[in-house]
DNA sequence: GTTTAACCCTGCACGC
DNA sequence: TGCGTGCAGGGTTAAA
C-alpha cells in the first residue's frame, strides 16, 4: 500500500471511525498477530491502551496512519504490503489473517487483516511521537503544501542517486513505492536510472508536477487494486486506478502514448517498468 | 557515505 | 494431482 491507498484509507477512517469509542480490543491468538503488534511485549499491554478511548482524529505520515486517542496516545499503523483495515460487525465472520479486532461502543468493529504480516500497529504516547524511530526519518510528503519544486530540486542535486530508488527512499520523500515511482517517472518522461543531479530545472519541475498529479489522480480513483495483492478500502471496495496505470505491470504491452513495448528491469530486487521511447 | 542484498511472510503461478 | 521453487513487495539492517 502506497500513499494514495493509505490516504484513501485515512479519509475513510476520518469519516467512519473518528468519534467512536473503543469498547473492546482483541489481539487474535495466532503467532502472526503478535508479529503485527511486535512493539508490544504482550497482548494485554496493547489492548489496555485502547479500551475506553475515543478516536479523535485520523492523520497520515508517509505510509503511516495515525489515529489520535482522547488521552493523548496515538495508534500508529503501517499496512506493509498486504495489510488493511476492514469494517465489520459481530455477524460478519472474521476474514483469514485477521490479527486485531477493535470493537466500538456504538456497534460495529474495525479489523486489521494482513496475510504477509509486513504491517505493524502499536500505541505510542503523543508526547513521544517525535521519538518514535519509524516516524522520525519520514521525509516531506509530496502533497504537503510546503513541498516546493525549488527545495525538491536542490535536494536532488545534492544526492546524485538513481531517480527510482531516490523516489522510493522514505527519508528523501515519503509515500512512494514501486508502483507509483514507475508511474510518476513515466508521467515526467524520465528514466528510472537517470541520476538525480543531472536533471535540468525543467525536468525537475516536470517530475515535481508529475508527483502531485499522479498521486492526486490515484487518490481520486481510490487507489490501485492489483489482482494478486488486492487492496480494498475500509468497506471492502477495490480501487480503480489499476485501469489508469501507464507502465506498472505492463511488461511487453504497447506504451499507451507511443506503442513501444514497455520494458522491465530488476533494480536492487524490485522490478522497474518504463517506456524506452517516452522516458530518457 | 552510498548501495546492494537478505530477511520477514503468504499466496499464487509455474514446471515437473 | 501434488509437490517444490520462485517471485512479489515495504522497510530495516547488515554487508560490500
Amino acid at each position: 500500500m502506497e500513499l494514495p491507498e493509505v490516504e484513501v484509507m485515512r479519509r475513510d477512517l476520518e469519516k467512519d471511525v473518528v468519534g467512536r469509542k473503543i469498547a473492546a480490543a482483541e489481539v487474535r491468538p495466532s503467532k502472526n498477530a503478535m508479529r503485527v503488534i511486535r512493539r508490544h511485549g504482550r497482548r494485554k499491554e496493547f489492548v489496555d491502551r485502547l479500551v475506553g478511548r475515543k478516536i479523535l482524529k485520523a492523520d497520515r505520515r508517509g505510509k503511516y496512519v495515525l489515529l489520535f486517542l482522547d488521552n493523548g496516545d496515538v495508534l500508529v499503523v503501517h499496512f506493509g504490503m498486504s495489510g488493511q483495515f476492514v469494517r465489520g460487525n459481530k455477524r460478519v465472520p472474521l476474514p483469514p489473517h485477521t490479527h486485531v479486532v477493535i470493537t466500538f461502543q456504538q456497534g460495529g468493529d474495525l479489523r486489521f487483516v494482513d496475510p504477509r504480516t509486513f504491517g505493524e500497529m502499536f500505541v505510542a504516547a503523543g508526547d513521544d511521537l517525535g521519538k518514535v524511530k519509524e516516524l522520525q526519518h519520514i521525509a516531506i510528503d509530496p502533497l504537503d503544501h510546503v513541498f516546493t519544486w525549488q527545495s525538491f530540486g536542490g535536494q536532488m542535486a545534492q544526492r546524485g542517486s538513481k531517480l527510482k530508488q531516490l523516489l522510493m527512499d522514505q527519508k528523501f520523500i515519503s509515500g512512494l513505492g514501486n508502483i507509483y515511482s514507475d508511474e510518476v517517472l513515466f508521467a515526467a518522461g524520465l528514466r528510472h536510472d537517470r541520476l538525480s543531479d543531472t536533471l535540468s530545472s525543467q525536468e525537475v519541475r516536470r517530475l515535481y508536477r508529475s508527483l502531485q498529479e499522479v498521486l492526486q489522480e490515484a487518490i481520486r480513483y481510490r487507489g490501485t487494486t492489483l489482482e494478486d495483492e488486492a487492496y480494498l478500502d475500509l468497506f471492502g471496495k477495490p480501487g480503480e486506478f489499476q485501469n489508469e496505470l501507464k507502465v506498472y505491470g505492463r511488461q511487453s504491452l504497447p506504451c499507451r502514448r507511443c506503442r513501444t513495448p514497455i520494458q522491465t528491469v530488476k533494480v536492487s530486487g524490485r522490478s522497474a517498468y518504463f517506456c524506452p521511447q517516452c522516458q530518457s
